[in-house]
DNA sequence: CTCCTTATTATACGATTGTATAATTAAGCA
DNA sequence: TGCTTAATTATACAATCGTATAATAAGGAG
């Protein structure tokens, strides 16, 4: 008769609902789509499976909104590059392209976890909208960055450059992460630079290396 | 009383296997991993869901020898397209960079299908096996394409070349085919071709049209 | 301190999953 | 033709899924 209910606390619905995400991303990233259940998802935000559908309508409805703040974290980290780097366009667009092309970023299960929502992405009208305005966004980031060097402002021909080079980065991210003991040790990162470089026929300064032990998860 | 048992017809193993892969590739496809389960691929297939497990011994089984299938019908085309082609070294090239930027290689289906498996790749070693095989068999037939090119014949510079080859390819065909309608027709091809072309620092042929109506499903 | 709201736990429900097994029947062989 | 075998259907089962609802208690208001 004694029940041993279990203790809480109750906490901001906003602090909930971050948790929820970040659950569903962690779990999502481990174990696709079939890992990620509304009770492994609970458990590891440290509540019961039934408080879900008190912050979110469905489990859809937590499928979207984890998409929306991945692609958010994605291009924040993306910009985040450029900003801190000089004022030479050359260097700014080198900073650009090497964070993309090192961790956190290029990694095994940021790949895994991307690919995993492919199919809700094309089913749900509002996931695809997310996922083309990231897509464009980034590359009129890349397109900007391209206008800015000497010699390249033509919009037209910018716009190729850039769908371009974005293959590029796509494409390196995607062996890199998949495939990571396939490469040395900066071996994605450099390849892509000149590869760019080539394409954009501009000489690029070598980015400074990634700090060492800066981000620990 | 009078029971309406299903009328059947008995095949050869091989059929079977077949048609069960078949069916589990296309729903794989179209739905992504929820919508391939045993009974919808057994329905598609034309058969009832007990006999899959006649034909092999789990659902596992059966995705692993679906993902074999796959790679090896990818692999298969692309070195179809350099076969066709001249004996040109760059004309080669071109054909199969252009075969594997249009239909049937660059589709959005076969991207979700390919993007479906990551994360079974990522368990099962055997599927692993296939995975790493596959890319890095595409990747060494570029490199012997490369290779062939006048003046291209160092193999350490030839390894770089091939990787950021290889990524452009990759990365158009992940855009082009997630993104089919932020594209112009033939555009991809061409950018995926005259980036190629910088790269390598050698001028490429334009490959023959993809022939208009072959491939019908 | 007491009451009241509601965040939270606990439990239940129907549907669906992969798998296992028994019942049938198609088709080759004597 | 009749027999035999195993390919195939049909059914059952436990586990797990997303969802719904009732019971409980945390924590602020008065």
């Amino acid at each position: 008769m004694a029940e041993d209910r279990r203790p809480y606390r109750r906490e901001s619905q906003e602090q909930r609902r971050e948790a929820l995400i970040a659950a569903a991303l962690e779990l999502l990233a481990e174990g696709g789509p079939q890992a990620a259940t509304v009770r492994a998802i609970a458990d590891r935000a440290g509540i019961t499976a039934g408080l879900i559908r008190h912050y979110f309508q469905s489990k859809d409805d937590l499928t979207r909104a984890a998409y929306a703040a991945l692609m958010d974290r994605m291009t924040s980290e993306s910009l985040a590059a450029t900003e801190s780097a000089s004022d030479d366009p050359a260097a700014r667009l080198a900073a650009f392209v090497a964070v993309s092309l090192r961790p956190p970023v290029m990694d095994g299960e940021r790949v895994r976890l991307w690919a995993g929502f492919l199919h809700h992405v094309r089913r749900d009208p509002m996931m695809r909208e997310v996922h083309e305005a990231t897509y464009l966004g980034y590359r009129d980031r890349l397109q900007a960055l391209i206008q800015a060097l000497p010699g390249k402002a033509d919009p037209a021909t910018a716009r190729a450059l850039s769908i371009a080079c974005n293959a590029v980065i796509d494409g390196l991210w995607l062996e890199g992460g998949t495939l990571p003991d396939s490469f040395a040790a900066g071996e994605v990162e450099r390849i892509g630079l000149s590869a760019i470089s080539a394409i954009l026929k501009t000489p690029l300064p070598l980015p400074p290396p990634a700090p060492n032990s800066a981000e620990v998860p």
